[in-house]
DNA sequence: AATGAATGAGGGTTCATTCAT
DNA sequence: TATGAATGAACCCTCATTCAT
């Protein structure tokens, strides 16, 4: 099996032309809507092609996720890291969450609908790499407890629920919207709240 | 058409059962996994006699979504009528909202993962009934804001999002949890954050 | 079984009314595309009702091509009855079949298109009411022969398909064309043809 | 669409093998009592393999006429340019025609049963390739008409609908007969009556 | 590595027919 | 007689995946 040389090649061209291509082509049509031969298509690749980097239609979406958490929770712990306050840095991980998706609405369309198709997936995201992100959150509230700056009868799991989904409704919301705004610009009105709902 | 009548009878028993069949075949497979027939012997009648009651596949889900919110909502307007004080409206607004998913695990999973399927869904849905429950969201908090108990300076439509959001994902992830736990014991720890992000 | 007295009812007004709605359907919509519950809809009965007066689907076919050939052929019958000269008896029979056809268009796809079906159909029609009407053809131009009016060397047979098949097509032609013509109007240039086409 | 490149394969081994397939399944079951998953078995494929070559079971149909008058025609072009007496060309077409039916009875089957199962079909083909054979036979007529060879007053549009009804019944004849007799031999008789009925 | 022709299982939907009322 | 709700078999077509080249 050449499964190692072809793990080898995920950054080469092609595997990234192919996950482009997916992630334009099911934010489009959705990914039940989507063939692989679109992907292929997008891709400029022959359908076969697509199995030589991935090895289903269900690895497209599972790799879109994965590459992506992957990239961002690594360049927001870079980012996390130059920051001390919690005030600070949940503000800094709220504006990088938005802006990373708000960079990139067909990405944005994968991440908030088609990356939602059924528990099967959700279940398996969630206690992986999503997991992470969400203790990424908690760390820092906890931290904020610590220091005093945040309220201590306040249950970190249920404040880090209750960040990570406002901001994920924000995106929700920007994406369905009919009115083209700037995701970045929610940044300020949504930490101003959430901050003020957990501080003393 | 004669099918008109019958589709009509929205109170029927066929109705009722093929409708609560599919809740239930959708909660359990996903909406792109179940199959008509899957649904139809659910409800222990013919695959044909969906097709009387639900104009196709996708019907049943979106009369999933209009029959419960159209329930929810009037029910909540109801229960809102009877109280005056923002703060409590906006507490018995999160307790009807989880404990009405709380109930009944396999309605929360279609309409927290399976009605998200698509955004063709999204749009429809979000410009109709769900419009309707933002709706109301923000009226309590505008009118909070009037009487000088929330603060002036947030968006009123920035904070309902984020009201809905941390609600959203209180009931997902209570889908997801291994942990069987109630999803009503979250509305204190949630409305406490949400709350004190608004007040003054 | 109440055959007996259904059968019975054959002129009754609802028989008639089901012929009729099943022509004007059959002829708009295809006899495989349209559906039993078309036709009921526009004979103005419920669909279970058509199953009293008609074996099956196929039955109504039949019996619009069974019933209206009987009386075709008795009409004819007793028209040619009043002609003697074999070349007017052709004539006569010429103009029948295209000013009976040529009446009701409807009707005419129904005996042109839809009636064709299939071989099945073809061949058990082929061998009953239609063979009458050959043979009726037939003896007509044997009794030119008889007379030494038509050429000896002629065969009957032969000659009584180009007669009805020259026909034939005149009405096929009349349906799907654009334009809009008598079909009447044909009577005289084909029977010149066809009758030139025999005489000594 | 890489599908497209196939279909335009038209005389691959595989295209022709579904073609000849569809003629015989077709001709034996009826084109709306026979499946694609008939057509693909007698073709030796796979169901979804009909489909790389076929638009759909309605091309397939489509396909046969087509494909099959191209052929004719062209031969037909190309016999009638050998002769020059008018007589002797409508002479060649009623034998071409009722050969190279005669050769075949499957195909015969399809072209007189299964080619006119609506309106819509025909009127389709109408326009197209049988046009095309129409105006073939009445150019000659017509050249027959001024050389002074056939009548004046015979109309060239009337002549030409009786001349192909004739034959088609011969043929349509032919296949409904229990008899086994050649299409052939009717050739001559035809003919002399058609020729006769236009001659001077 | 890359291709793309071929596969064949799978599913939403239709509709002729029945039968309890 | 008449109704029309219910049935369930049947079918076209799609598409993820494979594999010979």
């Amino acid at each position: 099996m050449n499964t190692h040389s072809v793990r080898r090649q995920k950054h080469s061209e092609k595997y990234q032309a192919i996950l482009r291509a997916a992630i334009k082509v099911f934010a489009g049509r959705g990914f039940f809507q989507s063939t692989v031969a679109d992907v292929a298509e997008a891709a400029g690749v022959a359908d076969g092609t697509v199995y030589l980097y991935f090895k289903s239609k269900d690895d497209l979406l599972i790799s879109i996720f994965n590459e992506t958490m992957e990239e961002v929770i690594a360049k927001s712990r870079v980012e996390l890291q130059k920051l001390d306050d919690p005030v600070e840095r949940l503000g800094k991980l709220a504006s990088l969450h938005l802006s990373w998706l708000g960079r990139d609405r067909q990405l944005a369309v994968v991440f908030q609908v088609e990356l939602r198709q059924s528990t099967k997936f959700m279940e398996e995201f969630s206690t992986t790499r999503l997991a992470e992100y969400f203790e990424m959150i908690r760390e820092i509230i906890v931290d904020g407890q610590k220091r005093g700056i945040f309220r201590q009868e306040i249950h970190p799991k249920v404040a880090t629920k209750v960040f990570f989904g406002a901001l994920d409704e924000m995106v929700t919301n920007w994406i369905l919207s009919r009115r083209r705004y700037s995701l970045e610009s929610m940044v300020q009105p949504v930490t101003d709240i959430l901050i003020k709902g957990i501080e003393k």
